[in-house]
DNA sequence: AATGAATGAGAATTCATTCAT
DNA sequence: TATGAATGAATTCTCATTCAT
């Protein structure tokens, strides 16, 4: 594969597409006009891109690399469980705010529009940050700070459906307006609400209580 | 005015509108493949609604309606929300179980494709949960039984992303995809756990803790 | 061909089609809503009429009937050929404000869209008028009221085109907005000094000159 | 901005576009026929052209372009009416034998298949045609020619409608069947009579007269 | 005989992809 | 090598016509 392209050239590229993709979802959007944002033709889209479909799964990986990048670098190697999640959720709601449009991609990704494309590209997404949390879980429940009774691997994957769920409320049409049912406002007028309740939301799930301490 | 279609042959439209459109979402979807699929010419489909989106919109109410229906029945009058939750857990896992078509049209709706049809969609969709939920929690939390210092309308809408994370985990192709990365198996193969983990994971959410009592 | 229509159903149904292709012309009139306007369901319409060009037909001649019958009423043995014009443009100009659409259908008919129709039926409407106005202007010449060197048939012809355009004129969308053009103003508003014009035009053209007279 | 369209092809596109329009009306027309017929594909059609509507307008104007063309260049500074009208009408049975599409898709234009399009269309068309004629009929008569007691307004509208005749009469099916209802034989064999007979319809009309004279 | 629901061919329009320049 | 014009398959939607009730 020719690689002529400088790279902020290909950067603006899979920007346009993000923003376009993340617009309008894979099948609405256009290669033509996605080669018009970013001020190139279609051909040269064409040239580095097999078709729309590998086109779209580069930008996918693009904007899951800019979170995994954001996101391992706030929290490096944090000590404690709700620590670690409130910069977590910090860092998401920085990044929601930086780029919806990455994140609604992020949401195309997930639906039927896209289904061939899943096989193995979830393992890459999702493998990280499974193992992260599931490992951080562990060992919190190993140093006696959660329920011996829970299952770390789903503790961990309720706790990442949370920070899904989170992310989508800041980023997705009908998430927002989902959320204005809830709370009457839009979760940008919340920031720091959402943050402190999630965590005391976290906190509770993953304390021990009075009985679990008495045995 | 003769009305040739029967119940059953609506039903059976719509069913193949719903299996369709969750499989290729609302863009890729063809009105003709639906009546081909339904058995019938695509004119009566056009006779009974009025465009493409419109045909879309009574497939997510019906998907919608009858998801409300299996829910109100099971969950009459119940006291305890943890008691509440797994009856509740129980009948989604059912309702995915019979109806996963049913779970992909929802999340189809909330990706970008369907942007347009939103408003209003979602209060219509997410409004009698949202108030079910909040109230239930904040009734709870009234007889002290969460911690005071939650707010209920995110407490509730926390329950509810949990809620419908599991759904689409059950559904949903990316979402499967992912939960084997976090468990290696298939959801449906672990039912039980992933019930009683979840309602673990919310009764530690929910319950005071030792110090809360304290005061 | 069976009748059981009532003569005043057949009437209705007939002048409903009069009134919508005289609407939206032959293509972009449906037969469905013929059928709607006049109350009757279209199996009826395909009872009595092999196809929509051949209910079109009957239209096109119910309506040159009408006018038939509304001329001839009119101008019964006139005897000078300007008192005859004058009649007949008074008849025009009441049939067209009476009738407009049974104009618009002729003007339909004129119109490449009905091209297969033609045949044959052109005698058929234009005929009568045509052997009528030849004889009239014929015998006026043979009078000696009209320039020796004048062809009947042409002149005739030539006054036919005056009365046609007329009648498009008082009932066609372009044809008033071209009158406009001209006038300033509808050709409704104008209808006196329509029909003392067109008559002087006629008299000028069809009176001999002076120097005719000499020889 | 490449523009591999060359001149040529654009007016092909045009013609072809034309010939079907004149032949089957606006609304039977089929885009895609037009694009085979110019031997390009649809693509191209709607690369160039919003929609079908202003493709046809596109046609129109071309057709009428072209027709002013063929007057103005027959007809520069002619000073008397009757002349002026020989060469107008010599100039119509050319651009009738030359080009009989224009003429049918300009009768086209006013049925009622094309009604929303008209508004302002019109003025745009008739507007030059309708000031020059009024202007000379005028001048004629102010130069004491016509008869003291005509509407030079209605005069010329007479004048344009026997022309608008004649063109249909040439190119139109119908009005073609009608002339030889007329005269026996189609009106390509009459060329020079009719163009004669028209003359002196039109001098007798435009004539003063020998009692005009005297007062 | 009348009804009007159902059929399905056909038309406008879009857009991923190709390829001549 | 880049361009963007051209292609044409695919999609939505309409409506003349049929035919079961």
């Amino acid at each position: 594969m020719l690689r002529r392209l400088t790279e902020e050239k290909l950067e603006e590229i899979l920007e346009a597409g993000i923003a376009e993709f993340g617009e309008h979802g894979l099948a609405k959007t256009s290669m033509n006009k996605i080669a018009a944002r970013a001020g190139i033709s279609v051909g040269v889209l064409y040239k580095y891109y097999e078709d729309k479909e590998s086109f779209f799964l580069a930008c996918v990986k693009k904007s899951i690399l800019e979170l995994d990048r954001t996101l391992s670098e706030t929290i490096q190697k944090e000590d404690k469980l709700l620590q670690y999640a409130e910069r977590l959720i910090e860092a998401l709601q920085r990044h929601c705010r930086e780029h919806p449009s990455h994140i609604r991609m992020y949401h195309e990704l997930t639906s039927s529009g896209a289904a061939e494309l899943v096989p193995g590209l979830a393992q890459e997404i999702e493998g990280v940050t499974a193992r992260l949390y599931s490992g951080i879980i562990d060992r919190t429940q190993r140093e006696g700070k959660i329920r011996r009774d829970a299952d770390p691997k789903l503790f961990a994957f309720f706790f990442d459906n949370l920070l899904m769920m989170l992310q989508f409320t800041y980023c997705c049409g009908y998430y927002k307006e989902r959320f204005r049912i809830y709370c009457g406002t839009e979760p940008e007028n919340m920031d720091t609400s959402i943050r402190k309740e999630l965590l005391k939301f976290l906190e509770s799930a993953f304390t021990l209580k009075a009985k679990d301490i008495t045995h």
